[in-house]
DNA sequence: GATTGTTTAAAACAGTCGTTTGAATCTTAA
DNA sequence: TTAAGATTCAAACGACTGTTTTAAACAATC
């Protein structure tokens, strides 16, 4: 029991020694993880079996065991691999207080890459869709790490395109109805495969299209809310 | 009335014997039925057991085998089940072309009142979410049943709202923004929970307050279609 | 070369899964 | 009642799961 509790009993790799000639990447360790991100998009943490990844990466079945405890502990290390990767690749649009009409495209264009990247790294995306819907342990710093920096951009950006004396959760709402159009593309996908032919998704769903409709409906909506105060109290129009 | 399916093996009920007025409700099948639902919601299809639903229904293990063939048939009832019970209960609003402000108000209450629905029933719409992001082969005709009826509706209320001549995929557009709107407040239920203090969401998360705000943006989008045929041909092409 | 500690390998463990079995029970009709 | 079918039941099947075990291979140090 108390041995085999935590990861760190063996004598896990000394980073001291690891800096070794020999290529990180072609590791054991290395390769699970690699492996790893991949399997559990695709199926799930509880579908993902640790068979199936060790055979992706060639790797015995115990070597996980030996190196992250367990299979949570080898998906804990994804996840936080994972954030960090991430981090680089989709940095936050810089905020330009003056131009908050092209911060606000930035931030959609942002939000969609995210959304629609079909690259090898599409199972980042995928893995995170995977925690909104079946949160383990990790979501919420995923939330923190991740989403709470585009939000807190994405209503400060917001603020500056209404009146300024607009109640603070009307302007969350607007920041969720920009995320909410962004997402639909990727969580409706199967859904708008099979109402939208092949041929018109081909012409009129890149990420440019979607992107200058989504800005284009959200400018709308906060002019609105910019001009007419009365919408701050909605009655009718 | 309720059985008589089409399964393949077994000598499933007869027809003609079975006109016996034994209640239904009580049957071992339909106590089957009404505890796979929340089971497949809750667990997702692979990740629901046939044991835990047999447990729930307090029926033997071998009572799926022997009235659905197996776990993927009990399924097929389940969703058949479903769109049926779901038909009933949200009938589409009635289209009046000459209040198109009011049916759009209408459908955007409906599909909130479908994503945030809290009651016996809030299993149905947690099973159709997974069927997007986990299809099984049922979610075809899933789509063309739930999806395709509001989406064609949406997509009629819009262009009466747009100007005429625009064109059909930003029609569509303009109703995956809506519809994507309202799909957010449960895809992303879980993110929300942690961005959004409980006090604030309790005071600005019904569903009057989200659709009357989700129903501004669109209709101040749709105005913005309407006037500006620029928008048409954005920029150059 | 022997010894130590680290890493990999094959096999087995205990448990759960969906499904099947064959006998026991119940229902119905003669 | 009896016979035949419909339905339930406990038990087991084989396949899979995550994890552990035991031994072998490897590297570095003495």
């Amino acid at each position: 029991m108390a041995n085999s509790v935590s990861n760190s009993l063996q004598t896990q790799r000394n980073p001291e020694i690891e800096t070794q000639p020999n290529e990180g990447s072609n590791d054991t360790r290395s390769r699970i993880l690699a492996a790893a991100g991949p399997v559990f998009a695709a199926q799930g943490y509880s579908g993902a079996t640790v068979r199936e990844i060790c055979s992706a990466a060639s790797v015995n079945i115990a070597s996980v065991g030996y190196h992250f405890g367990d299979k949570l502990g080898l998906y804990r290390e994804v996840i936080h691999d994972l954030r960090v990767a991430r981090a680089k690749r989709f940095p936050t649009p810089n905020t330009d207080p003056k131009k908050p009409q092209d911060t606000l495209q930035a931030l959609v264009n942002t939000l969609l890459a995210r959304m629609l990247i079909s690259e090898d790294s599409a199972w980042e995306t995928e893995l995170l869709m995977r925690e909104m819907q079946n949160p383990t342990p990790v979501f919420e710093s995923i939330v923190e790490v991740f989403f709470r920096p585009l939000f807190d951009q994405l209503t400060e950006t917001l603020r500056l395109l209404v009146n300024s004396e607009l109640s603070m959760h009307t302007v969350q709402h607007l920041a969720f109805s920009t995320v909410g159009q962004c997402l639909y593309y990727r969580v409706g996908a199967e859904a708008i495969r099979v109402l939208i032919p092949e041929q018109q998704r081909a012409a009129h769903y890149d990420i440019e299209s979607l992107a200058r409709h989504i800005t284009t409906v959200m400018l709308a909506a906060c002019e609105n809310f910019a001009t007419s105060q009365q919408q701050i109290e909605p009655r009718d129009k």
